[in-house]
DNA sequence: GTCTATAACCGGATAGAC
DNA sequence: GTCTATCCGGTTATAGAC
């Protein structure tokens, strides 16, 4: 179930080019290659002819595959989710703390991304920019987007934390949310081994699983009302 | 004072050449003009060609005012900068209720960088990646991040609100975080007027006052220091 | 120190032949 | 599906004028 939606996510944000398996094989030859340089050099000094040259087609072909170079990035989120996926998938199963299910999952990303994390700062450029179709908030990007936050609705109702059934629809897309927040730290973080970011996550994810704990609190009706009113309100 | 400092940012920004009265002058037609045919057409759609040609310079030229066209980026923020200070200066002498004071600075923002909406998503950009020079973060981007700190803080303290010396130092660069998210929120918000970008900091200020406010309060010691340890901890 | 003019390089992107 | 040729614009280089 999780590995087919995944699946159509990657189909998504590879385009529509995939008809025969030779096609399939030469896609998938050009895009591991772009990964593994951009790993080498980094992004900008990966260029697409070296990209070309290195999976052994013509120029025009990686073009074929690939509407832009930023759309190598595109693709590069989709396997990215696939690993994130994978990853969590054990610590679903096994635990049900909310906090502690919630720092795993949020760990698994950061452990997954690590080996593209020079390359990432150049993903979360494309990010910011609204109009790009790479911007995870863009209706392109929707699909991964939305098995992200599927991840997380079940990072939290697959605990044995009673979540309020008015937070229930919001809630997985603030935690989506709060996990590119993290991202975008990681992304600025060059300590040894990733420390502070480590740091940040153990400190942050105590917080907001005690909060979501303490919803449902009748003292925290007017705060928890008021919250959601502007998240909706945001929306409309 | 505050005008001073907002100069030697834009010096800082702007570069080493700037000898004569008529190189300076030509460096800001070139910047003007640049920041026009952003406006216009948006950051890709403009050429260094273009640029110098309406200018009416030659295309060397721009190269020897601004090293790269992000560079006139860099610019674009300190003007953008000295702007806010000037449309923020009334309110701060004005109100000293921290809640109004936070909500006006921060209008102020959103209002003078309104004409730029469509060019500032380039903007962040160039300022999410962590190498970039053009980062916010990055080493040659902190004249104008510490100016706009310090603005931060006078709202802080010139306020009626006693803030506990505990928070002295962070709170300035938490605030200007905060303000970095309100724009971040504004670039991908297209409701008519902005809408949503001001409900968000209507409601938001009010929470960040009232929090601020309440730092003292005995029952929140833990928490409060809590929250500096991590702060503390995530510089080391 | 400022500025012009012009040519060239490089790499992302496209067109069109096969 | 794949290739070659070409365009376009950021950037650099040069050589020289005021």
């Amino acid at each position: 179930m999780a590995a087919t939606a995944a699946e159509s996510a990657l189909d998504v944000a590879l385009g529509p080019p995939a008809k025969t398996p030779k096609g399939e094989q030469t896609r998938a030859l050009i895009l591991s290659t772009a990964l593994e340089l951009f790993r080498e050099r980094g992004y900008e000094e990966t260029t697409m002819r070296a990209i070309a040259q290195r999976a052994g087609v013509a120029l025009g072909n990686a073009y074929y595959y690939f509407r832009s170079k930023e759309h190598l990035i595109q693709a590069f989120y989709a396997r990215s989710h696939e690993e994130h996926l994978e990853a969590a998938r054990p610590v679903l199963e096994r635990e049900k703390d909310l906090k502690e299910r919630l720092r795993d999952v949020v760990y698994a990303k950061i452990r997954t991304s690590e080996p593209y994390h020079r390359f990432s700062g150049i993903l979360f450029k494309t990010a910011a920019d609204p109009h790009s179709p790479l911007s995870p908030f863009s209706p392109e990007s929707s699909p991964t987007r939305r098995e992200s936050t599927a991840l997380f609705a079940e990072v939290l109702f697959g605990s044995n934390t009673k979540v309020h059934p008015d937070l229930a629809d919001e809630l997985p897309n603030l935690l989506w949310l709060y996990q590119m927040g993290i991202i975008l730290f990681w992304i600025h973080d060059d300590s040894p081994g990733r420390r502070r970011t480590y740091l940040l996550v153990e400190h942050t994810v105590d917080l907001v699983a005690r909060t979501i704990g303490l919803a449902s609190n009748p003292l925290l009706v007017p705060l928890r009302k008021r919250v959601l009113a502007l998240l909706r309100d945001l929306k409309s």
